[in-house]
DNA sequence: AGAAATAAGGACATTAATATCTTTATATAT
DNA sequence: ATATATAAAGATATTAATGTCCTTATTTCT
């Protein structure tokens, strides 16, 4: 559905919006780290977000990332698009690409309600809010294993 | 959404299913050349449906690929799980192990709502269904170019 | 029996995604 | 100023998906 990169960048920005309230820069390290990804790949993914202006950054001692307060919510699909693109969400489900709803293919309809809805959610949600339902404890980003 | 090797089996299938009253057996170039796709990597494609009993296929000359009238209509969830596995169709949307509704990713119930009416559109339609839209005319399964 | 057509199978090639490592630029703190 | 921490950038490595080619097995037809 998504690319791991992009699961990368939605985990990354989570948790930097559920650290919002600390006021710091949060470095490679500690994103990588808490939402358990590999670290260089992640500092790639970071550099597109933050050329595409979704994510800030500052370099140097307590330098990192973090999300400008002043700047509206982050929804979903901006990430998505930041990262896989638009295709796969207004494309064909079968990738043809003179399919339409005058020339469908044959799965056309039944493929246009699954991508609304992911539409709707990508395009409904924010990072901000996922954000929040963690700081609720009602889930969690990384799966904590206990001895 | 899908691969394009499960792209290729779907559009297979409805071909074949298309063409089930001429009562004859298709070669894989008749395939190829009628859903646009790379023919040796259909092959593939259509070895591991023969194999999982999907698609039936002769060899020798007027040998080629059909479907059993006698067996039951063919789901496109058989057809997905063959070629791309489940494990999209269950899995957690950003891909956590441990994700599940009592201890649920950011995601997880938004994303619930897309892959049930996913899971719902596989396990409903056929490919027979599909099939039948092509003839009649409601759909296509390759972009005609005409000059 | 032999030739031809076809799927099956195996080996290889290419491309894209993911991952790692090294160097560079920049900011901070001492 | 210098050393240090950090993101940015570039180069390379690995893996998975896609695609191609060649050989083999099987069937049909003559």
């Amino acid at each position: 559905m998504f690319s791991k990169a992009c699961k990368y960048a939605i985990k990354s920005l989570v948790y930097l919006a559920s650290r919002a309230d600390e006021d710091r820069k949060i470095g490679l390290t500690e994103i990588a780290d808490a939402i358990d990804s590999p670290m260089h790949f992640t500092a790639k993914i970071m550099q597109v977000l933050s050329k595409q202006g979704i994510v800030s950054s500052a370099k140097g001692p307590n330098g990192g990332f973090f999300i400008d307060k002043t700047a509206p919510d982050i929804y979903l699909i901006q990430v998505v698009s930041a990262i896989d693109g638009l295709a796969h969400l207004s494309g064909c489900g079968l990738g043809l690409k003179g399919c339409s709803a005058e020339h469908p293919c044959p799965i056309h309809d039944e493929f246009s309600e699954v991508r609304d809805k992911l539409n709707q959610l990508l395009r409904g949600q924010t990072i901000q809010q996922l954000a929040a339902e963690m700081s609720d404890g009602k889930s969690y980003l990384k799966t904590v294993i206990m001895k």
